[in-house]
DNA sequence: TCGCACATGCGAATTTTTTAACATTTGCAT
DNA sequence: ATGCAAATGTTAAAAAATTCGCATGTGCGA
């Protein structure tokens, strides 16, 4: 099985796993549902079994529906998506991609949220030496 | 013209985007090497020339080649991409993309680096109220 | 000026992707 | 058991993306 890079799929099939990754586990309806100009359901089930074939899913039976979830675990797809945008928009610089993320959020943050941050940022210094 | 989202484009024309926004300004040969399976130099100049058509790309003349550069700024790429992973991967939580890069990077990150993160969470609280 | 080297623009063939119609399977209520 | 409803699998047509050959334009040195 050849290597599964978010370079390699086709628009709708991105489309997909974008939509599997935030959804963890779908059926083929509610895929459906979110698929910007939505297709017919026929469409989507094919598109699915493809993306299968290719090794990015796995489905296991709920009742009479596949449930479809990614091959990749949470964690690694998170890494992945992550290490992707430094390289490209960052300069593969983690410190000014989370300045961004910083920057697009003041309002977001919670003040317990910065909190937790602060210290998370001090404890991985202290571990790291 | 249409809205320019990353969702409608063709896998080779994302390819493409992506070494755009890694390189800032590129030409077609410049491209066409970093392009994974490179296609002929002909290939390459007619996706440059749709990017350009479909309102994501620009080009000035330098002498006789043609330099290509993103529509979008820098800033405004950077951040979409930003909201795309937050939303798609974590659950559209600031604090948790930024927690899972700094998980990923402990031994990146230098001691100076993190004081000014540290800083700059602090300064955005005070702003903030 | 001529012709070569190097770029770009266009059009059309090829390949891939996308789509959906149709056949098949399965669970469940009657 | 039978038929309906709800899924899935298959296949092939239609549309889109990808590819490149060839025509065209431009600067420059002999």
């Amino acid at each position: 099985m050849a290597k599964k890079a978010t370079e390699d799929l086709s628009r709708r099939e991105r489309q997909i796993m974008d939509i599997v990754y935030r959804c963890e586990r779908v059926t083929a309806a509610e895929v459906r549902e979110q698929l910007p100009q939505a297709p017919g359901y026929s469409t989507v089930r094919t598109l699915l079994r493809i993306l299968e074939e290719k090794g990015h899913l796995k489905h296991v039976r709920d009742g009479m529906k596949y449930v479809y979830q990614p091959t990749v675990s949470r964690t690694r797809a998170r890494r992945s998506a992550l290490e992707n945008v430094v390289r490209t928009f960052f300069e593969g610089s983690t410190e000014k991609a989370v300045t961004a993320l910083l920057d697009m959020s003041e309002t977001e943050l919670s003040d317990e949220e910065r909190r937790r941050l602060v210290k998370r940022i001090r404890t991985t210094r202290e571990e790291g030496r």
